[in-house]
DNA sequence: AGGCTATTGATAATGATTGTCAAAACCACG
DNA sequence: CGTGGTTTTGACAATCATTATCAATAGCCT
């Protein structure tokens, strides 16, 4: 059976403190800033967990890293992210529920999944950015 | 300014010769089981470059590697990719186009990009997979 | 052909992620 | 409450993709 520790729960509520996105390393460094003597394979490994629970949604960063995020939506959502500051915006996507389903049925592809994601600068970013 | 090498040609050729998305390291692979003495870094180099030039197109796989394809599609376009054999087809989208446009400046985002890709198992595979 | 400079490639370095495995922590169960 | 079988942890090694080095090579312009 599963068994309950305080690192997966240090975990959860670390990232349930956190804004945006965040990576298995900077959550372990931040764990560490506060005290906390945890490892880093706990973290990844509890990472790992939380995503495939649900409990939260991970995405890979356009560099390649995974990146992860306790969202407040439950259901099926995507996300808007600042590229400089990380201020992350949860959005539905009904247009693109449908059109990825539809596209793929088209073509004869079952057991459609789909990423999609939109990167940009936020209000703020945008205002300091322009100066 | 910028120099024609063979190797930069090579890269071009085999991308071509390749249906779907391939990453750097088995597309060095590939060349050099042709007899090419191409190096590893020249590979990873000229992929760059091709990406950057818009002449190859290049998505991050669901576990992180980087992966490349030379596009017939010349304009801005996505990607319905099979995740078992790679089979690759390329589609329009422009209720997404115009969908994150929208949601970007809802909330204020400027310079926004999107990452959008439909994975799942196409016709064949699907078929196979029956059995 | 000669020289200047961009490019190459063998190799080392980096950095994220995963594997290892003995020690520590959980959790019924008695 | 102990105890024991199992799961989880964490320090560390191992992978793996990608990037940095830098001397040697090869385009290209004159
Ligand atoms: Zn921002
Ligand atoms: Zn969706
Ligand atoms: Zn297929
Ligand atoms: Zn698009």
């Amino acid at each position: 059976m599963k068994r309950n520790t305080w690192q997966r729960e240090a975990v959860r509520e670390a990232l349930d403190g956190t804004d945006g996105f965040i990576s298995a390393q900077a959550l372990h460094s931040s764990l560490h800033a506060t005290g906390s003597p945890i490892g880093l394979a706990t973290v990844y490994r509890a990472l790992s967990d939380l995503s495939e629970q649900g409990e939260a949604d991970s995405l890979q960063s356009p560099d390649g890293e995974s990146l992860y995020r306790a969202c407040s939506t439950t259901g099926h959502h995507h996300h808007l992210i600042c590229r400089n500051c990380g201020l992350t915006v949860e959005i539905g996507a009904e247009p693109v529920e449908t059109w990825a389903q539809q596209v793929a049925s088209e073509h004869g592809f079952t057991q459609a999944a789909h990423v999609v994601d939109v990167f940009g600068l936020c209000a703020n970013c945008t205002r300091l950015a322009a100066v």
